[in-house]
DNA sequence: TAGTTATATTATAATATTATGATATGTTGA
DNA sequence: TCAACATATCATAATATTATAATATAACTA
């Protein structure tokens, strides 16, 4: 009856829900120019390591991030660029609400 | 010494918390084809009244959505039309998310 | 191997979001 | 004015999200 697919907008919802954290939206800008390792995000973003752990790994489980280890380090990264469009947008179109 | 502004990333935020939810979405996508009176959302989305209206009036407090009184009914819209390239963008961005 | 650094996980209290049911408000038409 | 309809608001219980503190894991270095 809907042309909707009803997993598909929870999936969209979940993804957002994700996004939906100033903290997390920041990460997503910062990867978006550079990959960062944890502890380079800890101080850009002067948040507890633990409550950066647990932002990346939300942000990872959705599949928006990608992190690979060096050494002692875990870098992270966006996993596909067409989300800084995706963020772009937004700044466009949330701007003034 | 960071370039992003807490303020703004907080209104992005609460903007996509907003639209975080699969009803909401697909509230959105809705009158992204045609504006819609309460009840004829209250139908295609099988929700009952009172919880539509407080998803509708989520989504007009951060000025995603507009609404007019015509008699009896209030017809809802998109604020802002662009908001159709977003959900375009994120059906793309999330699908097999 | 022991100590140190980097990151992840777990438990939890505080807070926010959700859906429901009940009630209120506003509009139309008799 | 009254009844019926359309929509909004309020209170609340259930659930989800958040930040913190404590602990665990994993990789390097001496």
């Amino acid at each position: 009856m809907l042309k909707y697919d009803a997993i598909q907008l929870e999936q969209a919802a979940r993804c957002l829900r994700v996004m939906a954290h100033p903290t997390r939206l920041l990460i997503l800008h910062l990867l978006g120019e550079s990959d960062h390792s944890v502890g380079e995000l800890e101080k850009l973003l002067n948040i507890s390591q633990s409550n950066l752990s647990q932002h990346l790994s939300l942000l990872k489980d959705k599949n928006l991030l990608a992190s690979r280890r060096v050494g002692n380090q875990r870098y992270y990264s966006l996993k596909d660029k067409r989300l800084l469009g995706l963020l772009a947008l937004m700044q466009d179109l949330f701007e003034k609400t």
